[in-house]
DNA sequence: CGTCTCCTGCTTTTT
DNA sequence: GCAGGAGACG
């Protein structure tokens, strides 16, 4: 193995490096230990905002300086390509041109497909194989899946590439899945999944989870080759740790066994990946699994204020089986976390799109936040609609991050076939993918013509529609059709053989397949936007020397960084938010059901809640200066009005450093639901009618006509309330409208709406129908 | 073969 | 409430 393309350091360079290192000045004392512990195992716990990435880099430069390794001696691990990428950028301020030679520095993804390129034969594969994306993944088991004859409503594909995709994870082969998994997919889930890794090997194909399963099932089985990898690999670093799964960590500790000198950097108060496979366990044993192991804890917070990190630290107490951490901080005061409650996801919206205008005004008291400076953290992307809608209707500039990613996007995904078709013709995914896109009147019975051909003379699928044409076993328009669709690939292919220009064969191939004119035709209101995109990726492709090239970079790539220039508020998921700041920081939609989401909780019970609570966590760390947390008291859920809890993790927030700016006839949970009086007691404390957002939100509810009775808005929400009414009772909700009372559930009624079907409704939200005429309309 | 309409079923999503 | 898939129809 030579893994040595990079030349030693020159002299010059080393001695400027082997000087007194100034980086080490700009550390603190923990940060120092975790850079200059440089042998041995060494865990570095590092909080929120506790200077890891600054940790991690200077570690590696300290290396590097300390002549410790050369560059392409350190096997540098992180999650994301964006985190591979910022340690690259920084390393390199630190050290200059040569963080240019480290190789290794990369994703577990990426540093695999290196590996797995050198040794593919030991996997069965060549080592041009291609990654397969979850499309071409889901294509794949649908085909397996009718060819077993299962139902596939009954048991979709989607559940298949989940349950094989989880196997993956745990580094579990097809022989090696346990008995107890023999039930999955109707009993079939292990014979599908070895169909489909016989399948993947016969297309010379890998998915995601392939890569690393099949580098650890190398290593396993070839000790020789193992060796050298650890031999190569003198320091090994792990960023986010706590997100490793079973498959990254046998990875890991292969490589580990050889030098011993690993370090894992993470938090395990962060670790929001558990539903993708990832193992909070991994870094609760890390002591176990690497003895001596030196445990170096980063509790210094560079970001929040002090009320931040306390809601923060309160919050994520709740949770059991931490390694403990406690985050401080050296500024002083700050704002308070806020907290507001209101009617509905609309007014949530509404309000939040307010508060961020009155930020940027500098209205509230921090001087003028720009828009792109603050961030809205939702729980589920069905959230983001509403401040769509909102901050389109009052012309906030926003930014959704981590929607539908540019190289997933259906347009992308169809040229990027037609490519991999131009780059190697056997590649049959890509051919079923297109063969029929624009429409050439090859349906489903032309297509599994081809597939019969090409499966009688075991060729590849474009071969196969070769051999039918000649024998002429496909007639009419479709013929004519196939024929041409068979002369582009072969004339494209031709041209990347020859090495024609890609850019110019790249239009040529959209052109001539008619894939540009199908969306110039196309009427929809998207096609204008999808000719754009295809545009942007003729452009991408200048980076690149040849489109092999391209497409190797793009399969493991998914991500389209197109730097705007006006300021945007950004409106993301929590999930997407890790690893970010921001000095404003809004958490809407803190409700039972929504956040912790049921489906966490009843999933995996325990587990999951405590994986909600560090989501919460992550969330409140996000803030550098101003948090707010909100609920609604209604929400849509799948189109039904649903009345909602504030979350069980606003109880969680100690109170010394919240602001309430609720109402308290909103404020139905939080602080102790149980005690009427007392919620009543502790939002006065607060001086809830002396705060902003009170007075924000009378002026408010005074200006819009649609606002709630001003006696509900004002009532403790207490099961007093629910006294009044008695079942068959006629009621009116200001949202719902008129029904009936059907049946009386602890604090809420069970009604049935005239308009809006059977609702269950606190009982502070609905008045007597024969009061009703004093309702506002 | 392609299009329209009904029906179902729903988080999070680094690679 | 909406999207994506299947099944019926032209």
């Amino acid at each position: 193995m030579s893994p040595t393309d990079t030349p030693p350091i020159p002299l010059s360079q080393r001695a400027m490096m082997a000087r007194p290192a100034p980086y080490l000045d700009d550390l603190n004392p923990a940060q120092r230990a975790a850079v200059e512990v440089l042998d041995g195992p060494v865990l570095v716990l590092a909080g929120a905002g506790t200077g890891k990435t600054k940790a991690l880099t200077t570690r590696i430069a300290h290396l590097l300086a300390m002549n410790k390794a050369r560059p392409n001696e350190i096997l540098a691990v992180t999650f994301t390509n964006k985190a591979a990428r910022e340690m690259k950028n920084r390393v390199g301020r630190l050290t200059g041109d040569v963080a240019e030679g480290m190789k290794w520095l990369g994703t577990f993804h990426s540093i695999s497909v290196k590996i797995l390129r050198r040794h593919a034969e030991l996997a069965g594969l060549k080592s041009n194989f291609t990654i397969l994306d979850t499309d071409d993944q889901i294509r794949l088991l649908k085909q397996l899946i009718a060819a077993a004859n299962i139902d596939d409503k009954r048991w979709p594909a989607r559940m298949l590439a989940g349950l094989i995709d989880a196997w993956k994870n745990r580094a579990w082969t097809p022989s090696k899945v346990p008995s107890s998994e023999a039930s999955a997919y109707d009993n079939r889930g292990t014979e599908l999944y070895a169909a489909y890794q016989d399948r993947l090997r016969s297309l010379n194909a890998v998915d995601f989870g392939d890569l690393l399963l099949h580098v650890v099932t190398i290593f396993q089985a070839h000790p020789d080759i193992l060796a050298q990898y650890q031999r190569w690999f003198r320091y090994i670093l792990v960023d986010e740790y706590q997100d490793t799964n079973v498959a990254q960590y046998l990875w890991l500790r292969l490589l580990a066994q050889g030098h011993r000198n690993i370090c894992c950097v993470g938090d395990d108060d962060q670790s929001i990946y558990g539903w993708r496979g990832a193992e909070v366990g991994n870094i609760l044993r890390f002591e176990k699994d690497f003895p001596g192991a030196e445990v170096i804890r980063l509790e210094q917070n560079y970001r929040s204020t002090p009320h931040i990190l306390a809601a923060a630290s309160g919050v994520i107490a709740a949770n059991s089986g931490r390694l403990g951490k406690e985050l401080w901080t050296e500024v002083e005061e700050g704002e308070k976390v806020r907290l507001i409650g209101h009617w509905d996801g609309e007014e949530e919206a509404r309000w939040i799109g307010e508060e961020i205008e009155a930020l940027q005004r500098g209205t509230r008291g921090l001087g003028p936040v720009s828009a792109d400076g603050m961030a809205i953290l939702v729980r589920a992307s069905h959230q983001m609609r509403a401040f769509e809608d909102r901050f389109l209707t009052i012309g906030l500039p926003y930014r959704v991050i981590g929607g539908p990613r540019f190289y997933e996007r259906l347009e992308i995904r169809d040229a990027m076939a037609y490519f991999r078709l131009a780059v190697s013709p056997a590649d049959d995914l890509a051919f079923e993918r297109v063969v029929n896109t624009p429409k050439r009147g090859l349906g489903d019975k032309a297509q599994s013509e081809i597939q019969r051909a090409a499966r009688a003379s075991g060729v590849n699928l474009l071969e196969g529609a070769r051999d039918l044409l000649a024998e002429g076993g496909i007639g009419g328009k479709g013929a004519g059709q196939l024929r041409a669709f068979v002369a582009g690939v072969d004339r494209w292919h031709e041209a990347v053989q020859a090495g024609a220009d890609h850019i110019r064969l790249a239009e040529t191939i959209l052109e001539e397949s008619g894939y540009t004119a199908m969306w110039q035709n196309d009427k929809t209101p998207e096609a204008p936007g999808r000719l754009e995109n295809l545009k942007e990726l003729v452009k991408a492709l200048e980076q690149f020397e040849n489109l092999q090239g391209f497409l190797e970079h793009v399969s493991l790539i998914m991500e389209n960084e197109t730097e705007e220039s006006a300021p945007k508020v950004s409106i993301m998921t929590l999930h997407a938010a890790k690893g970010l700041e921001f000095p404003a920081v809004f958490l809407p939609g803190w409700e039972e059901g929504l956040f912790p989401s049921q489906r966490s909780m009843d999933e995996s019970g325990k587990k999951g809640l405590e994986e909600e609570r560090r989501l919460a966590y992550v969330g409140i760390t996000r803030a550098e200066e101003i948090c707010t947390i909100s609920f609604a008291a209604n929400r849509r859920v799948y189109g039904q009005w649903q009345s909602q809890l504030p979350s069980r993790f606003i109880d969680e927030l100690p109170e010394a450093h919240v602001e309430v700016l609720t109402p308290p006839g909103l404020y139905g949970g939080g602080f102790g639901a149980a005690a009427p009086a007392q919620v009543e007691a502790r939002a006065v404390k607060a001086d809830v009618y002396n705060s902003p957002g009170w007075r924000r939100m009378q002026a408010q509810s005074a200006a819009r006509p649609m606002a709630q009775p001003r006696e509900a808005r004002n009532q403790v929400i207490d099961l007093a309330a629910v006294s009044r009414f008695v079942t068959g009772d006629r009621v009116f909700h200001q949202k719902f409208g008129y029904g009936d009372i059907t049946g009386i559930e602890g604090d809420k009624l069970q009604i049935s709406f005239d308009r809006a079907g059977v609702k269950h409704v606190v009982a502070g939200f609905v008045m007597p129908a024969d009061q009703a005429q004093d309702v506002p309309f």
